[in-house]
DNA sequence: ATGAAAGAAGTTGCTTTGTGTACG
DNA sequence: GCGTACACTTTGCAACTTCTTTCA
């Protein structure tokens, strides 16, 4: 039951925002900037893939299943995502036509391309009607024409963009989490650890043995010498022949197809995991992989780190930077075998360079390739480049140091160290490689997010990125990774919750002005909003230096701003009133609303700010014998359901109103809000206020008024029904009487019948003798609410119904 | 190289209790 | 002359955001 949860997150991301597809004129825009428009609608995408309700029980595995065996072009997932629209088709993105393993189980009665976007289950009741949405898109995608020549570099997004930039960066978490637990199961294969563990000797495996009468410091230290040896031998026995994941980018170059580079990773199944593991030779991806195979099979609780490189929450400027090292020359996509391979000798990999199409080797046997190839001629390969990629790594394992209960992380293969947390974070220069997420799954596919571990500036930088600081990001993020959480968490969970918790905590006060800005736990004055303000008495925490030769600025903890409203906006959103005596925090100058109102006042007029605790609970004029009291526009504010008089009460239906009219009773309109239409706002009325004594007499009155209304539509049906049989009787009798004429010769009482029912038709049936001569028994009695009006073509119509 | 400041160019949020005309 | 229904209206400004450039 993973996938429809996502699907449901993403959902409700796309209603929480239901402007977004507003349709009005973007000023800027690229053109052809079809992703920005169409990615959203695309999100749906993922509904589709939810597997029937059937599947009851918190099925981890589902997740596995949906995204067991990527064909295709599946190492974009690895290396770039795209929003599935960019790719040439929907089909291409999820193509499991040819998937011939149990996984496609799941997709069977999936559609991956509904004629309308079905609702997921829950979905929000504001989500983007379909129709809607295809007009948007056609009207943009092909006749926005940008009024002015677009901004070259550093476009400013809209919000809808914005938008569409944070429900990717969703998808591609969830995307990437679910490929990282198929490869992290893989790490787990007996095949791979069995072959894997010829590397080590006897000896050398002897390091991870620990014996629990050992002291705790040499339990440890046996763990780590062990990582030392094994480390070296693994890094001079694996060959990096492949490029691993990097740094995602949103591609400029929207018209563009995508390429997938020759040179990019290419293990998408366990059978090319276990070649790998035979030829000890890949990406990084896979060199940490197997490496964590190996941990694993001498015994250790090991877990495979990757930093995820997702697309960006805030797309910027920057753009895709080059390959380094990429092969001379060679196809820039994957060539693709036409023919079915079955019986075709597989292709020499011998040379260790080639990169054979993706077509190609899924279909080889680990072990054929392994015997002796028949000599044939092989074309000439373009010659690899030695692959660059960042000195910092994106996969790298974690190792538990058992006599401590404590992850120290191991990179074999860049940066080549055994617990040294902070030799992992790239510099934000660093184009190939970002850190933001840093995910750790265990053997039992459990993930972790350690990113706390391996980050300098997590409150000032890190945290910038993530969905955690976007509106209900938390949550998000939780709801993601609960399915990947273990429901027992162990002492050793606990344990590293405090020790990452920890690591928050101590992390510094940022050195340079802007990371103060949107920092969780400090402020700066400068950045107060118009509507914040320091709480009095100020509490300094510090100072920091603004700019080279700037003087010192004051910091603030986070948790000292206030938020500042006017007597007004206390009243109007929270029913709020100032406290008598009260003087204003702050004075802003009011905004001039009214080219009329530039009078003198108009200019220096001032608004007065309050905090909260300048403030009360807004106490309305209480109901006295049952009169409502009411303000000058006849009626009663009700922003929110504390401004409700004593002795009153609210009966928000829109026929109270006319219920207490009836009664006789006193009333006041209750005014919620307003909708701003055209240059004035007008007042939105819900239901009425009165006197508390009335509530039931109202509420009285109004289910009289619904019954009449469900009597009103009883009757209307019942009169259809008695039309119906009053019809049929009518027939009935006519066949009778024709059948009682008839003569010799003439026996087609059939047609005649038709004839004469025709015959009633167009006259609109409204033979009332026929009621009142013979037929009234059928008629409801003139109690029933009398004699509804007949429509014209009611006789006719209910038949064809 | 890095960060601060200023400028540019866009987006967002606040605004907040109608009016005029035709017609029966 | 009065009451009712209905069409028309659909701002504009300042704050804010996010980028670039320039400078130290």
């Amino acid at each position: 039951m993973v996938a429809p949860q996502y699907a449901q997150m993403i959902n409700e991301a796309k209603a929480s925002n239901p402007n977004l597809i507003e349709d009005r004129p973007v000023k800027r825009r690229k053109k052809n900037s079809m992703f920005v428009e169409k990615g959203l609608g695309d999100v749906e995408l993922l509904e589709p893939v939810a597997p029937s309700s059937t599947v009851a029980e918190e099925d981890m595995d589902n997740v596995d299943g949906l995204f067991e065996e990527p064909k295709e072009e599946p190492v974009e997932g690895l290396e770039v995502f795209r929003p599935p629209n960019l790719l040439p088709s929907h089909s291409q993105t999820i193509d499991i036509s040819e998937d011939d393993s149990d996984a496609d189980a799941d997709f069977e009665d999936v559609d991956f391309e509904p004629a309308i976007p079905s609702r997921g289950p829950g979905a929000n009741d504001e989500d983007v009607e379909p129709e809607h949405f295809e007009l948007n898109l056609t009207a943009t995608a092909a006749d926005s024409v940008p009024s002015r020549a677009p901004r070259k570099k550093g476009r400013v997004f809209s919000k809808q963009e914005r938008l569409v930039h944070l429900n990717t960066h969703k998808l591609h978490m969830v995307c990437l989490l679910a490929s990282l637990r198929v490869r992290n199961r893989w790490c787990n294969d007996g095949q791979v650890q069995k072959r894997l563990l010829r590397l080590l000797n006897e000896k050398n495996r002897q390091w991870f043995k620990i014996d629990p009468s050992w002291t705790q410091f040499r339990r440890a230290e046996s763990t780590k010498k062990g990582l030392n040896i094994a480390g070296p031998i693994w890094l001079a026995n694996f060959k990096i022949t492949a490029r691993g994941m990097r740094r995602a980018y949103y591609d400029d170059d929207e018209g563009g197809e995508f390429r997938v580079s020759p040179d990019m990773d290419d293990v998408l199944d366990l059978e090319d995991f276990r070649k790998a593991a035979i030829k000890m030779e890949g990406s990084r991806i896979v060199g940490a992989m197997l490496y964590c195979a190996l941990l694993r099979a001498c015994g250790l609780d090991v877990r495979l780190v990757c930093s995820m490189q997702l697309l960006p929450i805030n797309a910027g400027s920057k753009s895709r930077p080059l390959l380094r090292g990429v092969s001379v020359s060679g196809p820039t996509t994957p060539v693709r075998t036409p023919t079915p391979l079955v019986n075709q000798p597989p292709p020499d990999n011998s040379t260790g360079r080639s990169i054979p199409s993706i077509a190609s080797r899924r279909r080889i046997d680990p072990m054929e390739a392994l015997e002796p190839q028949a000599p044939r001629p092989v074309p000439k390969l373009p010659k690899m480049k030695h692959i660059i990629e960042s000195p910092f790594p994106v996969f790298w394992l974690e190792v538990l140091e058992e006599a401590h209960q404590r992850w120290m992380p191991v990179d074999p293969l860049v940066s080549c160290t055994v617990d040294k947390r902070l030799k992992f974070e790239p510099p934000a220069s660093d184009v190939e490689n970002a850190m933001v997420y840093v995910m750790g799954l265990d053997t039992d596919g459990f993930v972790k997010d350690v990113t706390r571990r391996y980050t300098t500036w997590y409150l000032a930088k890190t945290r910038k990125n993530r969905v955690e600081s976007t509106p209900g990001g938390e949550r998000w993020l939780r709801r993601v990774l609960r399915p990947f959480t273990s429901r027992w968490p162990t002492d050793t969970d606990d344990i590293e919750d405090q020790e990452l918790l920890g690591f928050e905590q101590r992390e510094k006060m940022p050195t340079s002005i802007q990371d103060f800005k949107g920092h969780p736990r400090y402020v700066l004055e400068r950045d107060l909003r118009s509507n914040e303000v320091l709480e009095f008495p100020r509490h300094e925490i510090g100072k920091v230096k603004a700019g080279k030769g700037g003087k010192m600025e004051p910091v603030y903890r986070r948790t000292d701003v206030k938020i500042v409203r006017s007597a007004d906006g206390w009243y109007r959103h929270e029913g709020r009133e100032v406290k008598e005596g009260e003087q204003p925090v702050k004075i802003r100058p009011a905004r001039r609303t009214k080219v009329e109102d530039d009078d003198q006042e108009g200019e220096d007029a001032r608004v007065a700010l309050y905090t909260e605790d300048q403030t009360g609970v807004y106490a309305a004029p209480p109901v006295v014998n049952g009169r409502v009291p009411k303000n000058i526009y006849g009626n009663l504010d009700l922003y929110v359901p504390s401004m409700v008089p004593a002795g009153g009460v609210h009966i928000p239906h829109q026929k109270a109103g006319i219920a207490a009219r009836i009664l006789g009773i006193d009333f006041a309109d209750a005014v919620t809000g307003f909708e701003f239409r055209g240059r004035h706002g007008t007042a939105v009325v819900k239901g009425v206020v009165v006197a508390g004594e009335f509530d039931e007499a109202v509420m009285a009155v109004i289910d009289a008024y619904a019954d009449e209304e469900r009597q009103l539509v009883e009757d209307k049906r019942k009169l259809l029904v008695l039309r119906m049989w009053k019809k049929f009787m009518v027939g009935l009798r006519i066949k009778e009487r024709v059948d009682a004429y008839e003569v010799d010769g003439e026996d087609k009482p059939d047609a005649v019948l038709k004839e004469a029912v025709e015959d009633e038709h167009e006259t609109g049936m409204t033979s009332e003798e026929y009621d009142m001569d013979e037929g009234g028994g059928f008629m409801p009695g003139d109690d029933g609410g009398g004699f509804l009006p007949e429509d014209d073509d009611g006789g006719g119509g209910f038949l064809q119904d």
